[in-house]
DNA sequence: CCTTAAACAGACCGAATGGTCTGATTCAGG
DNA sequence: CCTGAATCAGACCATTCGGTCTGTTTAAGG
């Protein structure tokens, strides 16, 4: 059982960290921060990641995990034909909306000016992009979405996340969300 | 003509924030970066700027106020009919990409977990859009676009952005611009 | 039980940060 | 020319940062 008490705390830290980075910041995620709010000491912090960096590229693979457990979890639900295919983009919707995302996303734009952040998130989200694109799209299924369509949907929905960042309007959203379903059936 | 040089170095300071907020990011963007890239002392930058809060307002301001001269710039260019639509979604394009937006973006950002920044983002980007509205939509001139298409777009634009940031690939922004411009005409 | 390594606690450090303070310099108005 | 406000220069400070280090606890294997 004692195996389990290192991997707890590190989960710990992480689900810390993806907190900071949604409640205060990239800039202010600092490792005093998350050590308060996993309420651990600084030695069990370091003891699990020797770094900034490495915290962070941590939580880069955390929150991509998380991304794509919500995906798995709903994917078995998803109906064929044009009723699966809304259903299909509302959970797009659900994987790239929400804490866990904004957290993803604060690590998006700062993985733009630190190399190591970038060498990290570029092949996670990649890999990612492939597990959706495995999931939502194909030729087969009725109600599938084409590989364009899945890339154009995603550009929507970053566009929605950093823009209802500043206001909250989930009208707007939904409507957006519609539009782009009515527009390409 | 001495009204002028306080002017200068102001302008410097802030041309010099935007140049840190694109190559550094938000986090990275101190105050000593800022009064290095600039090539003024503390003295002056603290002269200007009291605090690192307001420099950042300021720089919210002068993001915007760039924006909007390409905006006023290139609008009587516009043309009439089909072919000025596109061209307004091109010119909207411009406006909404390179350098400057992408420190408008940091500022974004970070604004969503920094009060002052926020209260000083949120008017600034409500009049910026009312000039763009007032600029480039309304029912009287054909290749006007609607107000919701306008929003619309803004969000895809924005999701370009944010897309390209680890993706550096003109042509799918190319492409997702051209199907745009396609599904509503 | 005993040993050993993993896991953790917390004091400590140099560097960097935002911000203050005292002077020097510039320059417009009288 | 003189004066005073605006502008700038740069030393200085308290705090916080990421990171190191030493010592203690925990728990698994022999």
């Amino acid at each position: 059982m004692g195996q389990q008490r290192g991997a707890r705390t590190r989960e710990r830290i992480l689900e810390a960290t993806v907190t900071c980075l949604v409640e205060h910041g990239f800039a202010s995620t600092t490792m005093q921060r998350v050590q308060n709010e996993a309420g651990v000491s600084r030695g069990a912090l370091v003891h699990h990641f020797t770094s900034m960096d490495e915290l962070l590229v941590g939580a880069v693979h955390h929150v991509a995990k998380r991304q794509l457990d919500t995906l798995i979890r709903d994917t078995p639900l998803l109906d064929c034909g044009t009723q699966g295919r809304e259903q299909r983009v509302w959970l797009l919707h659900s994987v790239m909306s929400g804490p866990v995302f904004l957290a993803g996303l604060e690590l998006w734009l700062a993985a733009r000016t630190n190399p190591t952040l970038r060498a990290a998130l570029v092949p996670v989200e990649r890999e990612l992009g492939h597990e959706i694109n495995a999931a939502l799209t194909g030729e087969d299924a009725t109600g599938n979405l084409t590989r364009f369509e899945l890339d154009e949907f995603l550009v929507t929905l970053r566009g929605l996340a950093i823009t209802s960042v500043l206001r909250e309007d989930p009208r707007v959203e939904r409507h957006v969300i519609e539009d782009w379903i009515a527009t390409r059936r």
